[in-house]
DNA sequence: GTTTAGCAATCAAAAAGCAAGAGTGCTAAA
DNA sequence: TTTAGCACTCTTGCTTTTTGATTGCTAAAC
């Protein structure tokens, strides 16, 4: 553990750094926080902290930088409790009172809000599917060899695909389908729909394979293709100093632009409300100049998707997981 | 009209600035394209094709580069018709041969295909829906209070929305609905669902105007809103010199992330069957250091969308076009 | 024992200087 | 009209110098 002047004084080369994206010298400390103590004090605390793994000097005359240790640290101990202005609330609920049909607008007004709101990039996903469970399977014609398959999920979430046929559907075979597909999926998970199901299908069903088979199929792919993925504001990281770094920038592109590691990023562990990952603490090498902050969208319990903020290492987490959290809880109060 | 000679210069000097992305100088022309004239004699030429506006020189004694006027006529006249291998071809082919259900799969196929083959970035939106005529209206029913509008165009293109009620909503509604709105409406293009027809439906209907009121709202939106952008391999364009300049990179960050812009830029002039723009010919500062190419995504004379390639000016003019001219001959055809 | 003033040492970043080389434009000859 | 030849220009890359910020250490003060 750190004494109480470690960690004020850690706490103030972070809020510096933050803010300023230079190396903060001992000088400044002294002036700018007043923490009762000369600049040379500050000095033997910064070799101290700097031994112990919270700082990193980039070079040996230069001011102190935190390390991702210290950022931790700072997440876990020094952040500034509802650092969000009362502008912003009223913002965000201004946002947030639209009113909307699909669940999916919402996740695309909460992400760009949040982007304003914070200045960084945002991005969400969808909810993973296989968990929902089905409350109700329809299927529309649409003209003689067009189906639409419309499912329902408990979330709330309505999931549609079309299937094409090479000869023509009756409407009675669409009521048929409706019925069968009905008493069997109602409730079920939709990760169920598989390979038995679609036999006792065939064995229910007195009609040509030619119409089940591409609906089996179709099912199967929309149910296990991956969410869309939402991306706002990555102009705004290119505002940020860091970005002056060709290979930053690049390192950023090409994360944002790789959808299976966002995928993934966003896919991963939720042990708390507010996920925090620093830099490559997730053994990611892409994301070592990056920092991901991420909580799920959540209405009544049940898993709307995840949505997160990507910006370096050197972000305003103070105010991004205040901002989120008060986003978070008005989604949930929806 | 410029002579032969300059015209195979010209061409010459702009084929080897996209290929190295330097100023060209008389020295290598001579050396590497071998036009039966030594380098004075194209250092004299150099000059008048810079006082016509074709060259420009970054400093006194730099290289030539190619003016916007000098791509512009090397686009209009100098392209190499077919610049396409046959391991392109076939790779296209595997790749648009892939059967789909939705147009707007297709549409993202082709758009990442696109890009893979040219190395650039592409981006695509979907169709205006105003002109696109209904084939068929269908209301369905998702619980008690949730009405799915699903609307099918002469394109084959499907637009469905969801609408909320605060009140339950009965079978027998929802059929009177699909009567009306079809009577109606089967015919017309999507554009003409109005304020006149509202009042029509309205007068038509004998129950209550909660339930007309929100369909027609929604309606309203989904028929207007802007459709999907796809954006696809902008990391692509940040492997390319011009993108080591962090005002470029940033320009082009800006350029992508603002939907209005690529949605104007792909909703303009479609006069030939290819559209180029070079730098901002289209008036559009933001664009100064990048050209466009853009195509329609047609079937059977049915829009179906735009496709487009943008990249640096010195982008390949007749790669991405010839390839452009392919990808869009199958997809006509499929 | 802890804090602080003072100061030499360090090192990056900016500025200045310099040599090399590439390319042009012009002149005069072919 | 073309081309060889050459002086002139201007970038590029490199080295050197200067500047200034910041540290770490020492010794005195508290």
């Amino acid at each position: 553990m750190l004494e109480e002047r470690k960690k004020k004084i850690l706490q103030a080369i972070i809020d510096e750094y933050i803010n300023t994206a230079e190396p903060v010298s001992s000088g400044v400390i002294e002036k700018k926080y007043r923490l009762g103590c000369s600049s040379a004090t500050i000095r033997n605390e910064m070799v101290e902290l700097e031994k112990a793994g919270y700082l990193e000097k980039p070079h040996t005359s230069s001011g102190r930088v935190p390390s991702a240790k210290g950022y931790r640290f700072y997440v876990d101990e020094l952040i500034k409790e509802d650092d969000i202005s009362l502008q912003e609330i009223k913002y965000i609920q201004s946002k947030l009172a639209i009113k909307v049909n699909e669940i999916e607008e919402l996740t695309r007004i909460a992400t760009s809000t949040l982007s304003e709101v914070t200045h960084y990039t945002s991005v969400a996903i969808g909810p993973r599917a296989n968990f929902q469970n089905i409350e109700e399977v329809k299927f529309v014609l649409l003209g003689n060899r067009m189906l639409m398959a419309v499912i329902l999920t408990d979330t709330g979430i309505v999931k549609e695909t079309i299937i094409k046929f090479d000869e023509d559907i009756t409407e009675e075979q669409v009521n048929t389908l409706n019925i069968i597909f009905n008493n069997k999926l109602k409730g079920k998970p939709l990760g169920e729909i598989d390979k038995p199901l679609e036999e006792y299908i065939f064995s229910e069903m007195n009609y040509s394979l030619n119409v089940i088979k591409p609906i089996m199929q179709q099912l199967d792919r929309v149910i296990n293709e991956d969410s869309n993925l939402y991306l706002e504001g990555a102009n705004k990281s290119f505002e940020l100093p860091e970005f002056k770094s060709l290979e930053v920038a690049r390192n950023f592109i090409n994360l944002i632009d790789t959808k299976e590691v966002m995928r993934d990023l966003l896919n991963t562990g939720f042990a708390k409300d507010i996920n925090v990952y620093i830099g490559d603490e997730n053994n990611n090498e892409q994301l070592k100049d990056f920092s991901i902050i991420t909580f799920k969208h959540r209405y009544q319990n049940k898993d709307l998707g995840t949505i997160g903020i990507i910006g370096p290492k050197r972000m305003d987490y103070s105010k991004v997981i205040s901002v989120m959290k008060y986003i978070s809880k008005k989604l949930n109060g929806k």
